[in-house]
DNA sequence: TCTCTAATGCAACTAAGTTGCAATAAGTAT
DNA sequence: ATACTTATTGCAACTTAGTTGCATTAGAGA
């Protein structure tokens, strides 16, 4: 019935998602991570959370992956929404942040989703 | 006095901008040119140009680096602005919107500038 | 034409992410 | 508790985007 297994593995990156706030960069999890899985499961855990719902992603302005904590479309009122996220530009740490953006609609386009990213300086960068 | 040459190898990468209108990925523009120039040569044009205002790039869903003409920051004004981007999801095609979008200001955070992406579909692919 | 140096080509490298497959270990049934 | 099924993992090898160092080439001003 369960299709997910609760590993050692998926339990230890639960547990760090349990108290992360910010967005992670994948690279970061699977050094953080080194000494207790492999970067291959790392990858995969991550994938799978995000399936679940567990997890969201989104791609940094550096190309990079970063996974952060809980669904990324908070279906509010049945409608698409996404919330934007923030990239400190001086330390690196990225957050949610609790905004939500509707969709535009344009001309042509049909657009389903979307992808915010602010760029700037976090508090302790001012 | 000018810092930039007008080489064979630049002005082919111009030429192709000319009557470019969509963001094309860097990948493609090397396999592009693959006769004509090395890849580097090609990440190194396509840098300058960027760096000298005619051209502006962004990371689409991918990660993977895009440059379309033009600036990014139309600074009218004076104020912080950028545009936002869309990309199909069906056949990948990705090209400039023509809106402004005003940077928000969000307390705790000091917003310097956004990146936009828009999902969905292009009129080809309704 | 000469000279200077920006620009290029090439080869080797880095870094993020993926794939195939055999081995392992959850979780259910016996 | 034991056996069994298969999701999950580790490992090694691979792919792909992008970078770097250096010797060579070719714009463009003198």
């Amino acid at each position: 019935m369960t299709n997910s297994r609760k590993t050692k593995t998926v339990k230890l990156i639960l547990e760090l998602f349990d108290k992360e706030i910010n967005a992670l960069p994948v690279i970061d999890l699977v050094s953080i991570f080194s000494k207790e899985m492999n970067k291959t499961t790392v990858y995969r855990i991550l994938n799978r959370l995000e399936e679940s719902g567990f997890l969201h992603s989104f791609v940094d302005k550096d190309g990079l992956k970063r996974y952060a904590k809980g669904d990324q479309r908070t279906s509010s009122l049945n409608s698409e929404m996404n919330h934007p996220h923030f990239l400190c530009e001086d330390c690196g740490i990225s957050t949610c942040l609790p905004l939500q953006i509707a969709t535009p609609s344009i001309p042509n386009f049909t657009i389903k989703s979307s992808e915010q990213l602010y760029l700037g300086h976090c508090i302790k960068c001012q």
